[in-house]
Order: C-alpha cells, then structure tokens, then sequence
DNA sequence: GAAATTGGATC
DNA sequence: CCGATCCAATTTCG
C-alpha cells in the first residue's frame, strides 16, 4: 500500500477521505523535516538573503500531499523540544550516537513553524518528551472518542501505536513516497504484530537510538522468539529455555533488551497545552502565506498550495445512510434477492486491473433501499458464486458504477461475465464536463449530492452507527459500500443532468457500450513480434551512437544532445548562431527551428543533431514496445474513455495511438505488430478526411459537398476551385497550399500559420484565405457562426450533441480568448469525427458477433481501426466494415473507408 | 526528490 | 501565433 493517490485504472485507495468519524493527523515534525533536509540538496535552495529552505520546502511540499490524498479532519504536527528528555535522564547515552544538526538545519524548523502557523495548522511540543510521545498522547486521546489516526512520521517506534483504527505513513524514499503500515504491513514486514513490534525492536535495537540490542539477532529470530514464547515478559521469565547460541546471547544482553523496552516504550498521557479539539482544520491565512512564502520565494510551491486547495468548499456536513452488513458464506444469495432485485444496484469492486487483466478481491452491493453489503471473494461457497455470478451477468439487474471498465476486467478473469450496467457515474461526469481533469468520486459526490463520502448519523463518538465485525477490512470494507450507495445516487442524480441536456443517448447509446468493447480489445491485445523489435533497436541504438559521436566530433566536446540548455549554449553561445524563436528558458531548440538553422548555415553539428533526434526517439519508441509485450507476446493498451476533452479516446501504457509513421523509417515499428497465432491477418480500415468532411457537412457549403461527392482527389478538386482552373492544370504549389488550407480550417489556422507552414509571407497566405473563402463562402460562414453560438450558449456541440464548455470565449484576456475560439472551432469537428467512429465501432462489434465471426477489433486510432482476421473470414469482414464505418452516420457527403490487409500492421497499411 | 518544462510521436 | 493526446529526459524548485 502506498500513500499515493490511486491511478484511474487502480483499485479505490482505504483510506480515501473521511469515512464515517473525524480522521486525525498527526505529523512528528523533527522527523519529518530531517528526512526533507537530507533528500533534497541543500545548495539548490536558499533564498536571497541566504537562509536555507530544502527542509522547509521539502516539509511543506509532503504537507500539502498527505493533506491532499488523506484528507483529515483534525492535523496537528508534534516536535521535540531539545535532546533532554526523560530518555536522557534514565540512559545518558540515549541517541548519543546521533550527530549534531548541521547549520544548514538550523532554523529550519522555525521556519516550518511559521509555515504550519499560516496554514492554520496547530503544533505542539513538550519540555522533557520526544514528538513521539506526543504524538502517542493525542492517538490515544482519539482511539478514546473512536476516530481513525494517521501518523506521519520517519520514526518507527510509532508502530506500536498501529491498530485498526490507527495507521502510520511511513517515508519509503524522500518524503513524497510513503509506506501505509497497517497492521497487517508490520506483521507482513517484521513478523509479528504492531503490539509486538517494540518488544522486537528492543531485542534487534535501534543504532539510531543508540540502544545495542542481543548480538545475533534480527527480526527473524526475534518474530520467532516473541511467537514461540508468546511476547516479551514470557521470554525473559523462560530466558533459560531459549535454545542455541542467540539464546546464550540473550541472556548476556537480558539488561539491555529491559533498557531497550523501557525506553521505546511511548508515554500516552503526557499533559498537553491543546487537546484534540484545538486540531480541527482551518482555512488557511491567505495573507500570512503570501507574505511568508515570498519570504521564502516559494513560487512554485504557493502555486501548488493554491491549486491543491482552491477557495475552501462550502462545508457538506451530511453523508450517507447505510445498513451495512458483511455477507459470511450462504448469505449472498438472499441477500440479493432481498435487495437487488428491484431498482438501481451500487457495485463497488475491489482488487487490481490494468494491462487488459485484473483480479477481484472483495465486492461491496448497495440498493436503494439503503442496504448495504461487503463479501470478501475467497468467502464465497459455490452457491453464493453462482448467485452472484448470475446476478453480475444478468442485464435485467440494473447497475451502477464509477469507472466500470477496470473491474470489468478484473470479473471477466475471475470466470464472471458482466451485464446490466445502467450508468457509470466516471463516464456521465465526462459527458457532463469533459475538460475535467479527474473525475474523483469523493468531489463528485460533494460537488453533485453535496454529501462527503461517510456514513450520517455520527458524531464522532461512535453511537448511533452499529459496529459490525469486518475484521481488519473494516475500514476499507466500509469505504467500499459508502462509495456503492453513493454511486446509485450518483447515477440517478447524473442520468437526470444528462437528460435534461439530451444526453443520455450519448452515455446509454454510445460510452456505455463502447466501454465494454473497449475492455475487450484490451483484454485482447496486439501480437508483437520481438525479434523484429530487436532488429530495430539494434539499427535505432547504432544510428543514435554514430549521430552523437559525429555531432560531438564536429563541436570538438562532449554535449549532452537531449539537454536543451547545453544545445542552446553550443548553439548561441559557442557557435553564435542566428537565434531561434524565444522561450522560457531562452532560445528553443525544436526540430523546426533547427531545420531552419541548418538551412541558413550548413553546421554539420546540425546535420548530426536532426539525425540523433530522429534516431534516439524511435529508439525510444521501441524500447517501450518492448518492455509492455506481456508473457501472451502482445501488448495489451488501455484506452481512456474520459480525458480527451473533444470526446475522443486516448491510449496509455503503451500508447499505441502515436507509434511511427510520417518517416519510411519509422513506419518500420508498424512491421513489429503482427498477427496472432489461430488468425489470418491484420485488417486496417480508416476513414479518409472524416474531419473534413463533418465540415463539409455541418457548414452545408454546397461547393464543398460536391467537391467530395465528385470522387476526385479532395485536394485537387478544392484547388481547381480555388483557382478556377481544371483539376488536371492544378500545379503542385497549388495543391498544397489548399491542401494545407484545409487540414488548417478545423483548427482555426491564421493566416500567420499558414504563412509559416507553406514558407510563404502572410500576405500571400491571407491571400489564400480570401480565395479560398470566396470560393467556399459557407465553410467561412459556418466557422463564424461556429464561434458566434458558442459565445452565446457557452459551449460547443458535435453531431450526437457531445458538449464542450468555453467559458474562456468572453475573457477579457485575449490569449485565453483566441484560445478558446480556435477549441470552439476544433472541438465540433473532432468530437463529431469520434462520435463517427464510436458509433461504427459498436456497429461493428454487434456486426461480427450476430454473424458469428471470430475476427476481432484490437485497434482504435482516432479515424483507424486495426482488426485481426480469422482465417477465411477476410471477404465478409471487409464487407461488414466498410457497411458499418461507411454507414456510421447519415451526411451530405460519403463516408470514405479504405481498407488495407496483410501480416503485419505496416503490410495492412494502404 | 518531485514537479515543471521541453521536445516529439500520432490523428 | 494549430486542435487533441502521451511520454522520456532534463531542468527547476529556491
């Protein structure tokens, strides 16, 4: 477990927010503040008058973390006073090993308070005790009311406060990436139990603390031991009967193993000036932190801190009502039947998917009556799996989930088939705002229903809210079905927003059945050859080497060609070469512009460089493909149905929507994808010029229609228009002037740009403008009104009424504005486009499954899709495509597919 | 050590 | 100053 926020395509996090009682934080700040200083280095961060910061800014950077990913009600952070403590007074060589803190630390710390101060957060210390004890205090202030505990602390004397209700962050690497230590952590790390672990760690000892423990022994024999004999008292009483020579050296060291349990022992009761209730969160001073962070001239850390927490939400003080229950073996089958029979069902899985496979470790059920349920999936007898395995599959059932395609997997390999999903309340929060950048459940349950994630009706004391035995899953078991009830009102609450719009069609009609194939192609993958792999690594890795030792034999140095900032200063500096266009960091570097230094100066530095560039990216890509072929020998993507703000998808892990293809050399990584072993070949089909011809057919130009209705080449025709000449006099320049012209409309190209992408002045490009608008009058009138609408109602609309909001098109800023305007003209077009292919994927999906064929779709690329063909099946597979693509939608023009077919996916290629 | 930037691949 | 993505390597953060 890890304190990192779970990735869309992860099982939901424990411990994600509240869940039914306050969640208290308690940071040991010493601790906390050491590891920051160590981990980042000190010479990188001082501020002008020389004061250091890494320890405060690394502390500050983890705050904002934890606080971001565990959202706790309550926070306090806890520091030592001084080296003096009871400890000292007991043993004086106490942490007598430990060395002074360096200057560079000093004062750190007071500064970390003053940053704890503008936040609001509360700090504690106490003359003669460590930040441990006082941490060990206020848990077992909070275990008395019953709230849940997080510490965060780099000390791990604080195990001994782990339980069910408490747990410990504990720093891995740095301060960002932490361990969970819950108690099945510590029993899985050290062998015995969080209650155990100081009686082990007092016979093993702590050289940071400077108590020696029994020479000998580790934590192996030391969980041995503890078990054998049960606990430490029972050890020392039967010290005589501890065999072998680590027993002979325990009884020599009995003393010091006393002193060791004596002193990590915490002090629970230390009497402190602030209780539990001076902890709850604050709204942080706004004042205080600018102030104080341009003291410290932490810009982009104020950014973040802004950003992580914008204005303070309005408090939500309901949560959700629940009778939970924990379904034991037997009891699942009525449990369905009494609950999720009638109306809408919250299913909630948890277990692991990504890479086109998973696995379910438990599921939570909610209904709409207000019952609740949680099964762990190794409790479950034949009868209860074949209940549930009926009901999962059973599209009369009907269910509601949050981001359904990751369990989907994750059933389909546990032998269950899945049906019934009425809405997915990740994919109708994308339909409703797709330039959101997560659809978090928690902010959508707070934003939507204005309740967090926690069961009503406590009030932190524990009564009112039946405690059922869960075991030790009970936190997560919980969180589980709060997240299942809240997905049934999710659903019903969103399904409502989407028809009020007229979108339910585009969830029920398009995602919603899309996503099902979507989780079948990545379960399916795409054969990779490997050997051709290698082939090309290998020529990729040789020309990357040769280009960078010619490159550096030609400036006589040893740059490194991938840094930016070294090309530049070899570049402007040594070489003085003309200057490129500006950016942040001074002069940019990109392949365009050293195209054109190459052309203006002929440096062979240059020649080498574009060459390396090339080389070193294929290499690149390769190497990718390589270490995503799975044991099967194909790789498995996975498709994101809710990131692309225009509606369509996006491919990751390994993205399979951008591999090579503009250069012949690249084009070979296409060789690499082959088809699997029981098929014939690889079909790729793809739309031609689909975006150009949705504009075609939304601005309804009359000559722009027929141009594509003609049947000659889309360029040529358009050209020949333009410049009122025949299509067979239409002269190269022409072409791609136009060409560009039209590739460029979509995006809302200027003259400006398209001066620079034909190389020819803004006049002439303005010029093609005006002609080619005076010929296709319609297209520039429906770009205008494009604009115009959107203004006016506040977002944009494809063909299948797929919205996209632009509050930016009345900003007074005019770079956000133009932004905005140039979205407003791409995002019809492109989501228009998606929404074709989605409709022809289902269309074709349904196709080959009602005939019976075992070809399969494995492939979507925007406008491509690539099938694998069973043997024989290649006639009416290509028969099927061209109907389903071809027939996707209803416009004013055709929809072109052309189709390509052969062994691997470059041979298929047209 | 983590986040931001740069450069580049696709449609 | 051309829309939409994902990703690796480098640099910055202060």
């Amino acid at each position: 477990m890890s304190a990192q926020p779970a990735s869309p395509e992860s099982g939901p996090a424990v411990g994600d927010g509240p869940v039914d009682r306050p969640l208290l934080m308690l940071i040991d700040g010493h601790s906390m503040a050491y590891r920051a200083f160590y981990a980042l280095p000190t010479e990188n961060f001082s501020t002008q008058t020389g004061q250091f910061t890494n320890a405060v800014y690394g502390f500050t950077s983890m705050l904002i973390n934890v606080l971001r990913d565990e959202r706790p009600t309550h926070v306090g952070v806890c520091f030592d006073v001084s080296r003096r403590t009871f400890r000292t007074e007991q043993y004086a060589d106490y942490k007598a090993t430990r060395a002074k803190s360096p200057d560079e630390f000093t004062g750190q710390v007071a500064l970390i308070k003053e940053v704890l101060d503008a936040l609001s957060i509360g700090h504690v210390e106490a003359d003669g005790f460590e930040a441990d004890d006082l941490i060990a205090t206020l848990t077992t202030q909070a275990d008395d009311r019953n709230w849940d505990t997080i510490i965060v602390t780099g000390d791990r004397d604080s195990f001994q406060l782990i339980d069910g209700n408490t747990t410990v962050l504990y720093p891995k690497r740095g301060v960002s990436e932490m361990s969970r230590m819950t108690p099945e952590a510590v029993l899985d790390k050290y062998g015995v139990g969080p209650e155990r672990y100081s009686e082990l760690a007092a016979l093993v000892g702590e050289t940071s603390d400077n108590l020696p423990g029994v020479p000998g022994v580790g934590a192996k024999t030391a969980a041995k031991w503890l078990s054998q004999f049960d606990g430490l008292e029972n050890l020392l009483v039967r010290a005589d009967q501890v065999p072998g020579k680590a027993g002979e050296s325990f009884r020599q060291h009995v003393d010091d193993v006393v002193r060791n349990r004596r002193l990590n022992r915490l002090v629970r009761d230390v009497d402190l000036p602030i209780g539990l209730d001076d902890l709850v969160r604050h709204r942080w001073n706004r004042e205080a932190v600018h102030e104080l962070f341009d003291a410290l001239e932490f810009r982009v850390l104020r950014d973040r801190l802004i950003e992580t927490f914008p204005l303070d939400d309005e408090p939500v003080d309901t949560g959700f009502e629940l009778v939970t229950q924990r379904l034991a073996p037997g009891e699942v089958a009525a449990w369905l039947t009494a609950h999720a029979t009638g109306g809408l069902t919250g299913v909630d899985v948890q277990g692991h998917w990504g890479s086109g496979r998973g696995d379910v470790t438990a599921i939570a059920l909610a209904g709409e009556d207000g019952a609740a349920a949680w099964m762990s999936t190794d409790e479950l007898s034949p009868a209860d799996d074949t209940a549930l395995a009926d009901w999962l599959a059973d599209p009369a059932r009907p269910k509601a989930m949050h981001s359904a395609k990751g369990p989907m997997l994750a059933l389909w390999e546990r032998g269950w088939a899945f049906d019934g999903l009425a809405c997915d309340t990740e994919v109708a929060a994308y339909l409703l705002r797709p330039d959101q950048r997560s659809y978090d459940l928690e902010d959508l349950s707070i934003r939507h229903l204005k309740r967090e994630l926690r069961v009503d009706g406590t009030d932190g004391s524990g009564s009112g809210q039946e405690m059922l035995d869960f075991g030790d899953d009970e936190g997560a078991a919980m969180a589980a079905m709060i997240r299942a009830r809240a997905v049934i009102d999710l659903a019903r609450e969103m399904l409502g927003e989407l028809d009020a719009l007229g979108q339910r069609s585009l969830l029920v009609g398009i995602e919603l059945p899309l996503q099902r194939i979507l989780a079948r192609m990545e379960r399916t993958g795409i054969a990779v050859d490997n050997d051709v792999l290698d082939d090309l690594f290998a020529t990729f890795d040789a020309r990357v080497r040769q280009a960078e030792q010619e490159a550096w034999d030609s400036v006589g140095q040893q740059v490194n060609l991938g840094s930016p900032k070294q090309l530049q200063a070899v570049l402007f500096d040594q070489l003085n070469l003309p200057k490129t266009k500006k950016i942040k960091s001074g002069y940019t570097t990109d392949a365009e512009a050293l195209e054109g230094l190459y052309a203006k100066t002929g440096h062979p530095f240059l020649e080498h460089l574009l060459v390396h560039r090339d080389a070193i990216k294929l290499r690149q890509a390769v190497e990718g493909l390589r270490k995503a072929v799975q044991d099967d020998g194909r790789v498995h993507t996975t498709y994101l149905q809710t990131v692309a703000a225009t509606g369509r998808l996006s491919s990751t892990d390994p993205n399979l929507q951008n591999i090579p293809i503009r250069t012949e050399e690249g084009r070979r990584v296409r060789q690499a994808f082959v088809v699997g072993s029981g098929f014939e070949g690889l079909m790729s089909a793809d739309y031609s010029q689909i975006e150009m011809r949705v504009m075609a057919h939304a601005s309804g130009d009359a000559d722009l229609i027929e141009a594509f209705r003609s049947g000659v080449d889309f360029h040529t025709v358009t050209a020949s228009r333009v410049y009122r000449v025949r299509s067979d006099e239409v002269t190269p320049a022409q072409r791609a002037g136009v060409k560009q012209m039209n590739y460029g409309l979509a995006y809302g190209l200027s003259a400006y740009g398209l001066s620079s992408r034909l190389g020819v002045s803004v006049a002439q490009a303005r010029e093609l403008m005006d002609d080619y608008f005076a010929t296709f009058g319609g297209v520039r009138d429906y770009l205008q009104e494009v604009v115009a609408g959107a203004r006016r109602v506040g977002y944009t609309e494809t063909l299948l009424g797929r919205r996209r909001y632009l509050p930016d098109l009345t900003s007074s800023n005019r770079q956000r504005r133009e932004m905005a305007e140039r979205m407003a003209l791409n995002a019809p077009i492109q989501g228009s486009a998606a929404d074709i292919i989605k409709v022809a994927m289902i269309g074709l999906d349904e196709a080959l499954r009602t005939s019976g064929l075992a070809s399969r779709m494995l492939l979507q690329i925007h406008d491509e899709l690539v099938l694998e063909v069973a043997p024989g099946e290649r006639e009416r597979v290509e028969e099927l495509v061209r109907e389903r693509m071809g027939g996707a939608a209803d416009l004013q023009v055709p929809l072109d597919v052309s189709i390509g077919y052969g062994r691997t996916w470059l041979e298929a290629a047209h």
